[in-house]
DNA sequence: GTTGTTGCAAAGAATTTGCAACATA
DNA sequence: TATGTTGCAAATTCTTTGCAACAAC
């Protein structure tokens, strides 16, 4: 994994990642920034042509991808379509509503440990994990 | 989720999904029993070709999709396809060799706790977690 | 100016659906 | 026999690529 930083600059990302500060990749940047759902490739696309910010769809997928792989971006997997969500830590675990696609991050050392534990056991080297847990946040559940 | 309640006889798993027992779903289901790794609806259908059993690849989603909906298989994702495999308890978590795909269940009463208490903290009514692990096994480490 | 980036149009790939022929219970 | 199932062909949807115009450094 990337050295993802947490990020001051609007455009710390994309200096990780390598990528020229567009006024594309800021306007996905500044979207991502002003969330605290995940989203797809898709619906940011629509949503930033319909806030009068149009970034091609195109676009939208390289860049996401590029951040992806970065380490900058999570991403999840909705019915048959990829959702990204920024992260500024490099290494935590999601609480996702499955209601309003809110994630909220979450520490998770006890994971950590079962993790390792599992693995040694089982005579595996860890190259990752995941712990996500989903659920309808208070907001969602009325 | 579904009762999936352990599987004896060869078409349990389509009686309690509600489906009839077809040569079709009959043989995607043998071959998900006699393998240990996870598997795509494209893989799938190619290799039951190749074997000479051959189901159309409209059949093998449908019935890899009734499948899992009624909590007899575990769906993954692999890039952006969809990856099944039988489980036989209702409730566990993988060890994933990233290399030959092979995939372990392994139990976590640790992270069953670990959820409960992370979604209560935060106000969550709990519908589902994950907590997978990827790795090198053993055998692929070499 | 050089090199990376954009976005349209087109291609590619996974998955779903309509429907007539067919198999199971 | 009644109803569920199959699988082809076609449609949908998500994602990627070719390429010429363009923008950042």
């Amino acid at each position: 994994m990337a050295t993802a930083a947490p990020l001051q600059a609007p455009d710390d990302a994309l200096r990780g990642a390598g990528l020229r500060a567009t006024r594309q990749r800021l306007t996905v940047l500044e979207s991502l920034r002003e969330r605290n759902d995940s989203v797809t490739a898709q619906d940011l696309h629509m949503e930033l042509r319909q806030a009068g910010e149009p970034v091609g769809l195109t676009t939208v997928y390289r860049t996401l991808t590029s951040l992806a792989e970065a380490g900058f971006l999570d991403t999840f997997n909705r019915d048959g379509e990829q959702a990204f969500r920024l992260c500024g830590n490099t290494h935590h675990h999601h609480l996702v509503c499955e209601t309003c696609n809110k994630v909220e991050e979450i520490g998770a050392d006890e994971v950590e440990r079962w993790v390792t534990k599992i693995a040694a056991r089982h005579g595996y080297q860890v190259t990752g994990h995941r712990a996500d847990i989903f659920g309808i946040c208070a907001g969602c559940s009325g």
